[in-house]
DNA sequence: TAGATTGTTAATCGATTAACAATC
DNA sequence: TAGATTGTTAATCGATTAACAATC
């Protein structure tokens, strides 16, 4: 595909841009240009350009960009016009929070069900999805396609459940626990660590 | 202070570095080189020593770092040394789950309350936490510090409340909601879009 | 066609890495 | 002291911005 290496900044900025393109079509908005665009988002129209002329000439001389084209193009760069298969470790406070976001579905974001170790939280149902017992796991690897673990348990168990699950063929992880993996290059590993955020938060607020 | 503009990816590292450091000393380790903590973080030493050295010269030649003396400097730093109230604007899940952080305190991180606009939700306590009604919140803010706010509401609502909450004092917003604040230069705003970081995953899970 | 705006090259800026003299 | 490792300067690499010819 059109992977010649882009670099992570990049990467790192398309969601952005999904996110505004969205809004821009609710709104009715179907073209745009470089330079609206930038005045928007407070980037360099530049920056916009550089960035989608990575991927291919999405635009037009004269006339802009086309807001639905763009945020499929984008979409299908971002691999959102697949389906992936999403299972939450962990069923605390943080695992439903992430299994109840509505707007993954229609993204090709399917999250088909939470696991618990807690015996307790088991049988329940969050917001329709079945939350299982920790044990039911394997099984489940077996009988179900899953793509994505959502890790929200205690780093002490995080390092070796992925591990575990990595064994049992998944290969992506978005890994909220506070450590980071270690799994073989396969994996494909997004860490969400929310205090280190938070400290970024302090930084500022005192300087 | 020591803030002659440092860069922002410096910034965003320390963190990291705090957690590594941290594991080391938690494990009995009082000493450690670039050398070695760039094997363990998995960056090159001269970046350590560049980012730290933006603050000061907390090394010693032929010595190495000491790792409580560096925990101590990069937490001052972050701005750790100081007390921060916090509270959360939306007690579901995610402002739970937020709420109950425990590593947060020890940090100078001081979750006092949450809001939220259902009537419901208050009057309960989240991990000994009190859960207030949105309407309570304006007295509240009278006869309390608060340093951050932590937005965990629908971005529908979050523009607004983040402008009443700046327009009351409060300048530290840790925003969960699927948008960028627009505030006053002197509001310090760090984003947490969730949903951008698994589009990430997905980038490279197709790649 | 004339005007607008892209795609793309070149220039600038900033961040990372390498190297080594200073020094504990 | 000799060996180790920092602090810091210089070299390299990469990312951003500026500029403009191509073109719709």
């Amino acid at each position: 595909m059109e992977t010649n290496r882009i670099s992570q900044v990049v990467i790192k900025r398309l969601p952005r841009y999904m996110r505004f393109l969205s809004e821009l079509k609710a709104q009715g908005v179907d073209r745009i240009s470089s330079g609206e665009l930038s005045e928007l988002m407070q980037v360099t129209a530049s920056q916009i350009r550089q960035d989608l002329n990575h991927f291919g000439g999405f635009g037009q001389q004269g006339y802009g960009y086309n807001v639905s084209r763009l945020i499929n193009e984008i979409g299908r760069i971002l691999g959102l016009d697949r389906e992936h298969h999403l299972i939450v470790i962990g069923a605390g406070n943080l695992g439903r929070a992430l299994a109840g976001y509505s707007n993954f579905e229609g993204r090709g974001l399917y999250i088909r069900a939470l696991f618990d170790i807690d015996p307790e939280r088991a049988g329940i149902t969050v917001r329709g999805l079945p939350v299982y017992q920790m044990r039911e796991l394997s099984a489940y690897l077996k009988n179900n396609k899953v793509d994505i673990a959502v890790l929200t348990i205690p780093k002490e168990q995080a390092r070796q459940m992925a591990r575990e699950l990595y064994d049992k063929g998944v290969r992506g992880f978005w890994n909220f626990a506070h450590l980071d993996l270690e799994l073989p290059g396969d994996a494909v590993v997004e860490n969400v660590h929310l205090s280190e955020s938070l400290m970024q938060l302090t930084y500022y607020m005192t300087h």
